[in-house]
DNA sequence: CTTATAAAAGGACAATTGTCCCAACGCTAA
DNA sequence: TTAGCGTTGGGACAATTGTCCTTTTATAAG
């Protein structure tokens, strides 16, 4: 439910001391959007620490949350292989510290450390590997059991997320929430 | 619905050239298993030609679609980075011929030359970033609008895959599958 | 201490979707 | 030809989920 990449994140640790004109930290408050849908992005970033969640939103207002990230977790990356704009927004939900560099240095980095392309191929692997499956579940199985594996990974899910969130993370309504909770009780 | 990446594949074209050694070809018929979902390989496939099915099978039997690969696309890649078994199936729904190559060749490419490592993280890019509009789309939008937004991009979807695939792209069953196209006639 | 506001909870009903059937059609093998 | 089998199509009903609305609770602001 909420990824992190630890090996990730002490890489960069090391790189921005060794690099200390590529890495700018940032920090944001509960709430505070750190990177908006459908705008042009010339940085991208690393959390360092803290949650955010990762949704995109329709024409309708309602959001689908693709992911919670946390430590070591990098966003807005595909831009710089894309060139497209941004296709998800991205909202801390606690206290977040990033790092954030600029495509040409991450391009720059990718292109003369080697060490650091693999862990960067390696976290998109990861990436597609764990939608896949997740989508899949919630499609197959009643809302019942989705809840019930979220309990099982995450047994206090239910103190860090809103009632939305969960909900949104879901792709259900709230109402369908409430009333799957009862049953389980 | 069905991705394709005619850049990697010329690319890949060309390097099979330059190192005969490294790159196998394959063909298969209609309805064979390319690559089974929770086995170990040693090797991944690039499509030189025809169209696969990429599909998550859970205990149940049911199977969710996850993409139609066509020319271009590489699978069993991810594998190479995680370590994993493989997380899903390919099943050839055409004549199919691909290029096979070595884990241990592949990594030697993506070390040595940074235009096909270049591609390859783009490859990953694209990957990730349709993968949640879509899955976004199905669970927010009704069955109908999911159906009238494939006709749209593939008008003869229908001449291609069978109603069960069909269906199980949509993640839903054939029975909902033909109510909706009977009330859109 | 009030008032405003957002989050949470749930009742009642409607709409959607799934399950379980059975029937028709085309294709292949005996 | 006939039997067997997979694919397609749809009726009838049940279960699930969403929509709309009201109430309660908690929290922040004046």
């Amino acid at each position: 439910m909420i990824r992190t990449d630890i090996n990730f994140l002490k890489y960069i640790e090391k790189l921005s001391q060794k690099h200390q004109n590529y890495f700018l930290q940032e920090s944001y408050n509960s709430d505070e959007v750190i990177l908006e849908q459908d705008k042009r992005y010339q940085v991208l970033y690393i959390i360092k620490s803290g949650i955010t969640k990762c949704y995109i939103s329709d024409e309708n207002g309602k959001e689908f949350i693709q992911e919670f990230l946390g430590e070591g977790m990098e966003f807005g990356e595909l831009e710089v292989f894309s060139g497209n704009l941004s296709f998800c927004s991205i909202k801390a939900i606690s206290k977040v510290n990033v790092y954030k560099i600029s495509h040409q240095h991450y391009n720059e980095l990718l292109e003369n450390d080697s060490v650091f392309n693999r862990l960067v191929l390696k976290a998109m692997a990861t990436k597609i590997s764990y939608k896949a499956p997740r989508h899949s579940f919630q499609q197959s199985y009643s809302i019942e059991e989705n809840i019930l594996k979220l309990k099982k990974s995450y047994p206090d899910y239910d103190k860090i997320f809103s009632k939305n969130d969960i909900a949104n993370y879901l792709g259900i309504t709230i109402r369908s929430l409430n009333r799957t909770l009862n049953s389980l009780k």
